[in-house]
DNA sequence: TACCGCAGAGAAAGCCCTTTCCCGCAGGGA
DNA sequence: TCCCTGCGGGAAAGGGCTTTCTCTGCGGTA
């Protein structure tokens, strides 16, 4: 590979001038040099070596991104708005998938910190797990001490600024929803237990139902992985369990669209017999049929305000910024069934004592 | 940011020996400065700056990789084959996406060569463009002097490694299908005429066509983005200028995608009155209604065959691994309609003289 | 006892840039 | 004419790390 002192010595100049012609500095340099460089530049085929000159100018200028996985249609969206503010601030975004694993996710913070970036962002739920929470805001606490800033998504662990959906009311609006179309058997299809994003959606969906003389017992509930083999898998054990359950709420939109894809092979219509809501919005919810009843959260705006806080002048106090859920009615829920569910495959049983308000 | 000599300052040893600590060195040293050393690390949180790193030992062990975009499944299932085989080598990868744009995709090759990667690989369709073929080219080879290793997924374009799914033959599988169940009035929905893709695809959609005697002509052709809306946006013009139309054939399946909501719209019945072939088989094809019968590239093997390529010994000669298309039949393409379908929009006009073998 | 070899540690030379500091020179004002 | 100013250019000092080379001191062999 040429170096700047090649390019230098071939254009008859020194690196510094070389260095100046290339990065375009505030430093005059005459004409005739300039052409001089540019020429050895391109005859060489010079690149400067990325790692020099960030070695050089000691400048921070990337941002390091955490995600469970970009492909994900949810981390997709976010990682659409983070890369929005990013680019209008000429920042590169170098970015991570931790896969839920949280070693890895302590390991690309030691990572990041370690080709410095500027700023540092964690999207994507937290974990029930006070020992990996008490090292993840250790090392963050280490990186902010060195002038690292640093914002999540999601999770409430950290001290620091955060952009929060509001799950909890996302779950809330679902139940409420179901409430009002005369369900009582619902059943909920969830991500891990350990991950905060579960049991906050699932704390909203039961606040609704208890308000309303519901209940949702934990037998009709089923904790799967958050994606949509896990909802496929979860639909046909809780249907399994409870043949008459008719609503089914999907703790994210990929579980949604696996519990179709189980209540299709089933057998079961949505909504005539089973209604279905989502929760995220992804873009593919309007396009399964029956389109996707579920809970929107604003996702690029998130990653948005995630960077934009990241980016902006700090604050004294922590920011945490709670962004509203919304419902988006589509095709797969309906009103409850006028009666009971003729079941398929195991013989139909008597409906177990809902509690009444 | 705390420094190696601040941690050899404190260990009271010299930067060296808590280099050769850190890094696990094969020189040996004894355990008590082992201890010191790595008790010094924990104090400070020192993070090596991977920078220095780098730029020290000029290793070169990063991948870096151009796609268009991870976040769409076609490159997601790439990527993830590429991931596969690259973590089992310990490396790791820089994607970038140019979102097509063949700008961008010239200055991340610069980009990646800068950061010093130990290889590139470029995904997706090539473009029908000479200038930018040859300065695409001329980098290239730049950097395979350097001793830079390169490989293409998809594009014909490169004289090295190439990993090439067989798009002319899976266009030829979707057209023997459609013609199979007594298609003749075929429209194509395509993305933009410039992607090599494109091309392909529909050369051996045509050749299919013209061995059964039917024809392809221009004005059911029609091109846009190769995504959902402009898949949704083609077909509503599709439809509108040839509304006797059975069968549509989406050259990928984003594009698919938007054609089944556009026909749901227009309240046409897949497959019973319009046909609807895809070109990928992306994972969320299984999951639509109708599921999409689609033709299916080993997406995540490809990938995998690349960075196997480019990580493995190279070959004198440049390698071209062609991987085979394959017809996954799903509930989007059915027999042709026995009557002229009952249009509702528009009044039903006399068929165009298609001709007959 | 004298010498060789080796283990374990440090000194210092890069790796490739950027940027500050300094120098020479030309032009302009006194 | 002299001095000051400012412009254009180069020398050199880092930036933080790895690694080779060198040095010291010890145990073992002749």
């Amino acid at each position: 590979m040429a170096t700047l002192s090649d390019v230098a010595r071939r254009a008859g100049v020194s690196p510094a001038t070389a260095s100046r012609v290339i990065n375009g500095s505030s430093k005059p340099v005459t004409d005739e040099l300039r052409e001089r460089v540019l020429a050895a530049v391109a005859e060489l085929q010079y690149v400067p070596n990325a790692h020099a000159q960030l070695l050089a100018r000691s400048h921070r200028s990337a941002v390091g991104v955490i995600v469970h996985d970009v492909s994900d249609p949810y981390f997709a969206e976010i990682t659409r708005g983070l890369q929005r503010v990013a680019t209008d601030q000429g920042r590169l975004l170098m970015i991570c998938n931790s896969y839920r694993d949280p070693d890895r996710e302590l390991e690309y913070v030691e990572l990041l910190r370690g080709h410095q970036v500027a700023a540092l962002i964690l999207a994507g739920s937290g974990y029930h797990d006070e020992a990996f929470t008490r090292q993840l805001n250790e090392k963050l606490a280490a990186y902010e001490a060195t002038g690292g800033r640093v914002a999540v998504i999601g999770r409430h662990e950290h001290s620091g600024d955060a952009v929060m959906p509001d799950n909890r009311a996302g779950g809330y609006l679902a139940g409420r929803e179901l409430c009002g179309l005369g369900h009582r058997a619902i059943g909920v299809i969830a991500g891990p237990r350990i991950l905060t994003t579960t049991t906050d959606r699932l704390a909203g969906l039961r606040q609704a139902l208890t308000e309303q003389g519901r209940e949702l017992p934990e037998r009709r509930i089923r904790y799967a992985e958050f994606d949509r083999d896990g909802g496929a898998e979860a639909t046909a054990r809780l249907l399994d369990a409870d043949p008459e359950l008719t609503a089914i709420v999907a703790l994210n939109d990929s579980m949604a669209i696996g519990a179709l894809a189980t209540l299709r092979t089933t057998g079961l219509a949505v909504p005539q017999q089973v209604s279905v809501l989502g929760f995220d919005d992804m873009p593919i919810a309007r396009d399964v049929t029956p389109a996707l009843t579920t809970v929107r959260l604003p996702l690029v705006h998130m990653g948005v305000r995630a960077m934009s806080l990241v980016l902006g002048p700090g604050a004294a106090a922590p920011r945490v910024e709670v962004l509203p859920a919304e419902l988006i009615r589509r095709d797969t829920a309906g009103p409850v069934p006028r009666s009971t569910r003729a079941t398929a495959g195991s013989a139909p049983r008597a409906r177990r004592g809902d509690t009444t308000s």
